[in-house]
DNA sequence: AATTAATTTAGAATTATTCTAATTACACTT
DNA sequence: AAGTGTAATTAGAATAATTCTAAATTAATT
């Protein structure tokens, strides 16, 4: 579980602007998001991050999600009161949650659908974040190739 | 807290056809819910019922919840793992949550933001709900009127 | 090396919600 | 009216995710 010499940077720089420390445990756990965009629980992530770094806590998984969610290296998921949800896609997008297994797909969106919702708020209301949260099925297109 | 008579109606119907009973309990936290569309808690819905059913529990409150939501009386939303609350507007609509005040405001989309929301998830996707949550602050709009 | 501040850690505490098992209420037969 | 069966309500215990607390560790700075 290792940061590219890239993120390595954008890693370093983003913990600095909020005054934050670099630490092996920040950079374990955020390249472990990194490289598995499966869009983890903190438990999950404690779980994996055991593997390679036994001696973490979770405590410590909590504490750096917070901070990598703090300076913007990683954003939070929420469906329904389920466990939230960590991933690390920046670009603004939604997310669709699949009710027969759980799955969570990303979904990019135009900006321009964010721009038209935003019309629909009264002037002096600001919105900082806008979370779109699909919840549905699958289906099965048995595209017989 | 009572309902109107067109109110009881479609309440008795919509319990009906998941075939469940029009109890006294289930009434009273429809109706509360009806007269104060502030969005509120389970809990707070708990304490308000208190006031003139005292005799009702935090659990029976929690199982009416469920089934209002079930047969499509109420609607449940969610921000972030905050406490689920409860909303009897049943139009399509998204939220607007003030950071500053916690205050839930509802949002108005018209049925077209909705379909060019749909139009960007993979053909074989199927939502079920869309939720469209917003989080920010109000501006004072200082008009000096 | 000593000092300080930040971070990590283990485990306790909290909070919203669900579960369990007993009781109550109500519709339907006798 | 009494008995039966099923659904709903109730109190309190249990659960699960997360946060808190206080001690130990680490890293940077004098």
């Amino acid at each position: 579980m290792q940061l590219t010499p890239a993120y390595k940077i954008i890693f370093k720089k983003a913990l600095e602007k909020s005054s934050l420390k670099p630490t092996k445990q920040r950079e374990h756990i955020f390249s472990l998001i990194l490289n598995k965009k499966d869009h983890p629980t903190a438990d999950e992530i404690f779980t994996r991050s055991r593997e390679t770094m036994p001696s973490i806590s979770l405590a410590t998984v909590y504490n750096c999600l917070e901070t990598l969610v703090e300076s913007g290296l990683i954003r939070q998921v929420n469906f329904e009161r389920e466990s939230t949800r960590y991933c690390p896609n920046l670009k603004p997008h939604a997310h669709f949650h699949c009710k027969e297994t759980g799955a969570i797909y990303d979904v990019d969106l135009p900006a321009s659908l964010y721009d038209s919702l935003k019309k629909h708020l009264p002037k002096n209301f600001e919105p900082e974040q806008i979370d779109i949260n699909f919840n549905g099925s699958i289906h099965n297109t048995n595209n017989h190739s």
